[in-house]
DNA sequence: ACCTAATCTCTCGATGATCGAGATTATCGA
DNA sequence: TCGATAATCTCGATCATCGAGAGATTAGGT
């Protein structure tokens, strides 16, 4: 392989890198905007994400989204409830759960900010040909699988 | 733009934000493995970062990086230097600052664990066509740009 | 050379997010 | 029906972060 070759791979990897680090400062950004911090914006995405499957989370399953033990989960939704961003509802299946509700406001300020990104995403890839795009959703592919076994298991198998 | 097209570029856009949350995962995974937390491992990508560039951090400089107040990088310091990771020095150039220096040790690891990482990546992209990594080039750099606007402020100009 | 303002880091006390352990209520299986 | 399991919550402790202000050092104007 050549020198550049080396380089142009480096610099790929440095972009999706720094594209992480735009990624995450886009929901820093929502979070200010809303006086929440990361977690807080990181449930209403999951949430969100659930409605969006048709499903509505429980307070257990939102926990192990975000990755918190369930006394976090409880002072979170009390937080995220206090100012209106969601509900709590017993679930009428079985009573020991509490299914969560995102506000219609909320669920709005979200579709608008996550949403409007992504209509901009979509648009700037009007400028590429299907076969391009396909190459580079094999790229994505790809990558996301190494970078996955790296967060698993540090020295990955293939 | 058929619906298909339209298909395609949200998938696009799901991968993007699927290989931010496992390169995420993958900090975590370091931070997990040596008793940090996020800022601290965000910390020392800071300092990996500025070494690789010939610089050295000081401690006002880290703080900027990651976003934290004095106070909190005096005691984010404390943390890091208490268990070995890194060292402060005075400058000579202007004692009122702290230069970090990373210990060898936590260099060494950090390279072994996300420069890994770029190698595996670098390793996949093997499988490409110089062509099709300069269209990848190309599209992350739009991507960037996108998100980055959506990152400073929200309804982006152009 | 001086003196003031600006800069850099640190200390202190307060706030908030997270957790482990244990309590409470509800469901499931024998 | 009863014991085991599951889901959530409460409580107290710990840790990360911050604002305000102190202390030390440098920069700039006179």
């Amino acid at each position: 392989m050549s020198e550049d070759a080396a380089r142009e791979r480096q610099e790929l990897a440095l972009l999706l890198r720094r594209l992480t680090v735009e990624l995450d400062a886009v929901g820093q950004r929502f979070a200010q905007m809303h006086g929440l911090n990361r977690t807080d914006v990181r449930a209403l995405v999951a949430i969100m994400d659930a409605a969006r499957r048709g499903e509505a989370l429980t307070a257990g399953r939102l926990g192990e989204a975000v990755d918190l033990r369930s006394a976090s989960v409880t002072a979170l939704v009390d937080r995220l409830e206090k100012v209106g961003h969601l509900r709590r509802t017993r679930d009428d299946e079985d009573r020991r759960r509490v299914v969560l509700e995102m506000s219609d406001s909320t669920m709005a300020a979200g579709a608008e900010h996550f949403g409007g990104l992504a209509r901009d995403l979509a648009a700037a890839m009007a400028d590429y040909t299907p076969e391009q795009l396909a190459v580079v959703h094999r790229f994505l592919l790809d990558m996301t699988d190494v970078v996955t076994r790296h967060a698993r298991t540090d020295p990955p198998p293939p």
